[in-house]
DNA sequence: GTAAACCTTAACGTTAACTTTAAGTCAAGC
DNA sequence: GCTTGACTTAAAGTTAACGTTAAGGTTTAC
């Protein structure tokens, strides 16, 4: 089965022209053609986006990615070098998590002063109590 | 007690220079100097940045972290649209930490299979089994 | 059979968030 | 008193990741 660019787009929620610029980076290779020109992408191009979009997402830069893929078409012999780059990376993504988890008590406490601050239907002008309130 | 440019980059792990580009995009007003010239950060500017941090290190533009800061320059009558702007946000921060998740059990799943083909010891050629293996 | 809707490449433009540079002021140490 | 080093400003430069435009070729619907 094969796909047209706008179908790829569609799945994958990018853009034509993304796509397109992804191949021209090296992170979607061996995209084949019809006679005239035409991208048709295979399951295996789907397949891969779907990795390259988890690794975009998850705030690796399209240059490490190229790098990835480039060990990926080496074969085997790059099997370990790319295994460790996802064990970093997962650490990376892992460490993302916890962050934003601590940052989101910070808002979620900001969140909890503000409520309580309405609750007091605070017609009457007085001193913030808060710490950091302007 | 009043920070030095220098010592408030040390606290927060923003360089100087960073600092003095938020202060003009309006993400930290107020912020005192000598008579020369020269930024005395106080304690409350210290809170102000911890949040801001937060709100950027989740992903906020510094636009929306501007117009969060200017509506609490105005005070409290725009208690519950601020209320409401972290509302909005912690629900997106959520959602970014879910889709991470999502996509770090795609990481490991990759992992795992790495890992599992590095065990086999694969000196012998042969064609790959999961799907989207190049 | 022709117009609309697709496709192509190449090159230039945009945006956010810094980062660097240039040119200058000011206080402290020798 | 002069150098050193931290501070100041405004403005220009950088980077990543697209986005847009131009100029044209191809396929599909009626």
């Amino acid at each position: 089965m094969n796909y047209s660019i706008k179908q790829i787009a569609e799945i994958t929620n990018l853009k034509p022209h993304v796509l397109r610029y992804y191949e021209k980076e090296g992170l979607l290779p061996d995209v084949t053609r019809s006679e005239s020109g035409i991208r048709k992408y295979s399951e295996s191009d789907l397949e891969w986006l779907s990795l390259i979009c988890c690794l975009k997402n998850t705030g690796m830069t399209i240059k490490q990615i190229r790098e990835f893929v480039k060990l990926s078409l080496q074969g085997q012999e790059t099997l370990k070098e790319r295994c460790h780059m996802l064990i970093q990376h997962k650490k990376q993504v892992e460490d993302q998590i916890q962050e934003m988890q601590k940052y989101l008590w910070k808002v979620d406490h900001k969140i909890q002063y503000f409520t309580k601050q309405l609750t007091i239907h605070t017609s009457q002008i007085r001193p913030d109590e808060e710490n950091g309130e302007k």
